[in-house]
DNA sequence: TTCATTTCTTCACAAATGTGAATGAAAGTA
DNA sequence: TACTTTCATTCACATTTGTGAAGAAATGAA
């Protein structure tokens, strides 16, 4: 079974019918690792849902500076956020994206495109729900992000990444996790040698 | 013309039939300043659109530190989250708020139940849009929100308040802007004095 | 393997931000 | 009015975080 329908049916039970409907207006592409998959400035018309291969999104601020927004990949570890490539901003108002999403390997993916979400939403009331799963998702991911950017330093930030999501430090380099956590990877250095030895 | 229809018809152009079932489903509700209209641990299961009066959401951290989530009041200087009182990651999951929100002067207030957005939403293809034009708004919002705080320090969120939404000074005090951007009221004020004369 | 490149860590110092105390201004109350 | 309370500002100092340079470690290529 396609993956994204499967991950659909975990929130909502698809008849025959919705489900044929749903693959009929899904269609795989592949990147290879270096590809912008999603270019800031260009409008996000599809929802890219990740099979293989590990991907993040950054934003540059107007110095030139990249901050990690997010990382990708589809595994053990992941959690819905990360399987899905897409600037959710950009996607729901159809507007220029803020968010570059680059591929970190050669990626695998399952591609929903906006027209097509359309489509099958004025279809069946049950795909309809389709949509606002994968909305409140990104805004569940969204908010958790700005509440711990607001409330916790950098310290609190890396020791919340350690107890939540420790993996990423195997997965990703750490000065990719250094600019998803908003330090410097210096700064991050050392926050790890402070804490692994107190 | 109930406010809270007639910022929905800004987005959606209603039926008469629309119009009547969504104003049949909205009562008024008043606060007192200093009262919790949303109270972090319970779930949120209405909307409040503001007609009058300020108020303002914040989470508390683990140490029982405030942080100002956003202001909320309904005049010229409003924008569309500015309106609306509540928890919209708690009203989606139907789980514990993290956000307080609590009442700075008297409030008078429309709101809409969780259930009765269910009803609404239901009965006519239309009106269900109104629930994703409410979350696209806020998560625009909150991706703004996350997006500064991630990418700049605190001189340039000042910086960026001062441009966007420079009359937030004068309604609200300074402690509280302070918690918004994440910063000490002294740091606050140390900017304001740095900024004013260069 | 060896060499080149990239990433991670460490250090010293600079810059930004937090903190507690003190002061004065502003607002509210009797 | 005087008194109290709250808030904004200022200061000195502490802590956190950023920065550039250097070297160590890891990675990849030949």
């Amino acid at each position: 079974m396609n993956q994204f329908v499967e991950f659909i049916s975990q929130f909502i039970s698809l008849s025959n019918e919705d489900t044929i409907a749903l693959e009929n207006v899904l269609s795989n592409k592949s990147y290879k690792a270096g590809d912008k998959i999603v270019q800031e400035g260009s409008i996000c018309n599809s929802i890219l849902f990740t099979v293989s291969g590990k991907s993040r999104s950054y934003f540059v601020n107007h110095e030139g500076q990249e901050f990690t927004w997010n990382f990708h990949f589809n595994d053990a570890d992941s959690k819905f956020e990360n399987y899905f490539l897409v600037d959710y901003y950009s996607f729901l108002r159809q507007t220029p994206s803020h968010l570059t999403i680059e591929a970190l390997e050669d990626i695998e993916a399952i591609t929903l495109s906006y027209t097509n979400i359309q489509k099958i939403v004025s279809k069946s009331i049950n795909l309809e729900k389709v949509a606002s799963i994968m909305s409140a998702t990104a805004y569940e991911n969204v908010h958790k992000r700005a509440f711990t950017l607001l409330t916790s330093n950098a310290k609190e930030r890396y020791l919340q990444l350690l107890k939540d999501e420790p993996y990423l430090l195997n997965k990703f380099q750490h000065y990719l996790i250094a600019s998803y956590l908003g330090v410097a990877p210096q700064s991050l250095s050392r926050l790890r040698k402070e804490i692994s030895k107190p």
